[in-house]
DNA sequence: TACCAGGATGTTG
DNA sequence: CAACATCATGGT
């Protein structure tokens, strides 16, 4: 077992609750307050789980623990929880809005869970686009317990996604079974295509600017405006990418604002000026509001 | 049946 | 840029 500091703004029960927002979640797996993940380098599977005491408390659960699966955990989990960036500034942005002020106190700590592989954070928003998230839900498990890798532990199983290259062999028709609409399934196939014939890579859009990301990503048919900014606000750690589409952000928006109608797309524009820097980042925050 | 859901695409103002 | 029509699928 091995330690990770946390920083100052941390809030372990706020994170546990975002991360058990659907029963069907198959990409991580809560058992108490222990979370265990299963995460793929090299076409190997690494399963960890993590606890919280103070700070956090990580198990690598195979027989090779060495230092560079230590690392890769540890890192894994810097990026999923977002234990590096500086919440105070997002929470000193947020006092230009009372209403955001609010919801920044309630949930204080809360960092962003992102999604540290880029292909994970595309496929699920695409696998999102325009359906509810419990249906939603259903088809990811589904897509992963079909096509994805399985690791076996005290006679538990612990899924990873399918890799693009599983992926990128299918047809549409083999969607179907899993209740994919046709065109769901084609924009999976051309993402995964796209990274397996090492057309895109996160590696190489680490390298360019925030607008050539977006554009390079916006060029993939099935990827549009919504989940070009989700993917850079939950792989890229883009905080001020902006998914203004997001219905779920317009009824988090029309509720707390108090507001008789949801607001237009212009109309969310000009509130989102008073987070600008952090337009992402208070867009997660709005989601989790919906929690309740 | 009609409408909604963490949209995309293409057209039009 | 913003608004609109059309598409696609299952849930309620």
């Amino acid at each position: 077992m091995f330690e990770i500091s946390t920083p100052k703004e941390f809030n372990f029960d706020q994170l546990l609750r975002f991360l058990s927002r659907n029963e069907k979640e198959c990409l991580h797996t809560l058992r108490d307050r222990e979370i265990f993940k299963v995460i793929s380098n090299e076409n190997k599977l690494i399963l960890f789980s993590i606890t919280f005491d103070s700070c956090l408390q990580i198990s690598i659960h195979s027989e090779d623990k060495s230092q560079k699966k230590v690392d890769l955990v540890k890192k894994y989990t810097s990026d999923w929880f977002d234990l590096e960036s500086d919440l105070g500034l997002f929470y000193e942005t947020a006092q230009n809005d009372s209403v955001l002020a609010s919801i920044c106190k309630k949930f204080h700590g809360l960092r962003m869970i992102g999604m540290p592989d880029l292909f994970e954070s595309l496929i699920w928003s695409i696998i999102g686009q325009q359906i509810n998230l419990n249906f939603a839900y259903s088809l990811k498990e589904r897509l992963v317990h079909t096509f994805g890798q399985k690791i076996i532990h005290n006679e538990i199983s612990f899924y990873a996604l399918p890799t693009p290259e599983r992926l990128a062999i299918l047809n549409i028709e083999d969607f179907q079974p899993l209740q994919f609409s046709r065109s769901k399934a084609q924009y999976i196939l051309n993402v995964s295509q796209e990274f397996a014939e090492g057309r895109l890579s996160q590696e190489a859009l680490k390298k360019l600017s925030f607008e050539d990301v977006k554009e390079r990503l916006i060029k993939i048919k099935g990827i549009g405006n919504w989940t070009a900014n989700y993917s850079m606000m939950k792989s890229m750690k883009n905080y001020d990418a902006f998914p203004i589409e997001d219905v779920g952000l317009h009824n988090a928006v029309k509720t707390q604002y108090g507001l008789t109608a949801k607001p237009s797309i212009s109309e969310l524009n000009q509130m989102a000026e008073k987070w600008k820097g952090w337009r992402g980042y208070a867009t997660f925050y709005f989601w989790h509001s919906l929690l309740g």
